[in-house]
DNA sequence: TTGAAAGCGCTAACAC
DNA sequence: GTGTTAGCGCTTTCAA
């Protein structure tokens, strides 16, 4: 079933065919009438590959992340997924499991692939430099959330400094005097300046930095990481957590320790996933406006798949705190 | 950059080229050595589509889910990522939001791009028929968790029967005499076998339906259903839920509203994602053998791929349950 | 407005 | 083990 039957049965060249089902060329009305029928007849649907081959453009766009279980990329994806969709593009979504390794692989499969452009939110900041840096050269790209440095690349994300000044400052009015961080270890942009952001901020308000934990962007490094924090002595007036699922390990061991939040100690998260109001108590977060990020993902990318070359963009996009419980008055106080 | 500069460079043929880098055919050492250092000084990577034209395969399975925000899904997809990826394949994966009609786009668009199989979770019971019946038509196709009846492919997904068994003979051994069920709109297989177990096992165990209320997979109707049971009177002994989404809506509301789980009402949720250990209380819940539902479609799809036709398979694999707080004892009890 | 024909980059016969 | 060559299905010159 090719556009060759198509043309036979309509009784023309595959040339109109090819014309009248694209709509790249006028064509006759009668002749319209006749191919579209012929092709409904036959169930034709075109095959995208050799189209592909042939334009050299596949309409399709590649994205990777480090995970597609962490809902604040869930909400990334499907926000790329729609704003790709209105441009009539597709989405080709691969997970680096964040790993380095699969990210390379993952990059030269979507370069082979021949993706029209790629958003990607690298797992590293050192180790994913080079794949990063090689694939930026083959095709557009676009970093997202975090990124490498050193990458002639247009990135979006939030501005990380401005939100730890959010959570320090609505710490310190509410009379914190100590505080720790929980983080995952310092290897990317976003990681590094959100712990930056936190020792500066802390200091500009006179907290005193209790103990920074690094770990990685989970439940478990949050249970992990309160554990710790029991176990080392004394609580900090508060914990500010680099994620809201670090954040949820962190009260979900609170709760079966009898550590009562914000009564004992204050929570605070990072992205304002949807289980952030439901978890005991609900989670005070940095909200990212992820639609905005990924809305102008697309339209750097869209950007950068035109004619003309632009310098790389860098856009930080302000964030929001959004208090809940676990900052706030408990319900028996 | 194509494989002729290759072969020029190392001065072989295209076709030896095209060998030594596929490693289809053998190759001598030298010629292999010439080959890997060209195309390695070229920074040569092959043109996947002409690829894929000439061979009429892509090495890609297109997915289809009703959303990726769902953590099931979203668990789903991993595992299905991930026993692809061993078996040297890639996944193309859409959302359908939910919409027949988008989902219909999505399996045209999948089609186009030849993908090799397709592995969806149909949004419709009936409404996703005919795009559903009309890809497994033009390629081997395997549906999971839900299915569209009257479409000639295999499925994999949970024994839903004999999960609503676990949940209601738990809920009757702990005296439970009423209870209600909120799930979603009947409009797929899943969706109806739960209601229709649920129905089934509390009448085989005595049990008084309270009320069944049917809106959709979402933390905002779990709310309102709940807001629904609050407002209808005096509440039942339990409240079971068709997903854990719906749950933690329930939860949620009940903490805000004052009724106390589980000493007032035992509520029940259904998948076991990773928030279900982390609400207030942790929920009770069936787990999902998602990993092996992935492992086993993926098997299933490979095997429809090969050259033997078997007839369509269907498993069912067997569920969980998981006690947590939310229907045992309370912490202050 | 339509058709003939070239060719996108690759791989698989087929020869040697 | 290697080269020659045809052709996957489509789009797009070019000419009519």
């Amino acid at each position: 079933m090719t556009i060759r039957d198509v043309a036979e049965r309509a009784g023309v060249s595959t040339a109109t065919v090819s014309r009248a089902l694209s709509g790249a060329r006028p064509v006759s009305p009668a002749v319209l009438e006749q191919v579209t029928r012929a092709a409904g007849d036959l169930g034709y649907s075109a095959n995208g590959i050799a189209s592909a081959l042939r334009r050299s453009r596949t309409d399709t766009v590649g994205m990777v992340v480090p995970s597609i279980a962490n809902p604040f990329f869930t909400a990334l994806v499907e926000g790329v997924e729609h704003a790709l969709q209105q441009a009539g593009r597709q989405l080709f979504l691969c997970s680096s499991r964040s790993d380095p390794a699969l990210e390379a692989q993952r990059l030269r499969s979507l370069v082979a692939r021949q993706v029209d452009g790629i958003i990607i939110s690298p797992v590293h900041g050192v180790r994913s430099h080079d794949a990063v840096s090689w694939a930026a050269g083959q095709l557009p790209l676009v970093q997202v959330d975090r990124y490498v440095a050193g990458v002639d690349s247009d990135w979006v994300g939030v501005d990380d400094h401005l939100a730890l000044r959010l959570v320090v400052d609505h710490l310190a009015d509410l009379g914190v005097r100590t505080a720790a961080f929980v983080s995952s270890t310092l290897t990317n942009s976003s990681t590094e300046l959100r712990v930056a952001g936190f020792q500066e901020h802390t200091a500009r308000r006179g907290v005193a930095v209790d103990q920074v934990l690094l770990g990685e962007y989970s439940i478990d490094w949050g249970r992990e990481a309160m554990r710790r924090l029991l176990a080392a002595g004394p609580l900090p007036d508060a914990v500010a957590c680099a994620d809201d699922l670090i954040a949820l390990g962190v009260l979900q061991v609170c709760a079966e320790t009898g550590v009562s939040v914000p009564a004992d100690l204050l929570v605070t998260g990072f992205d304002d996933i949807p289980y952030a109001a439901l978890s005991d108590p609900p989670l005070t977060t940095v909200r990212q406006p992820q639609d905005r990020i990924a809305g102008e993902a697309v339209r750097l990318l869209s950007a950068a798949l035109g004619p003309d070359r632009a310098p790389p963009a860098r856009s930080a996009l302000a964030p929001s705190l959004v208090v809940r419980s676990s900052t706030g008055i408990t319900p028996s106080g």
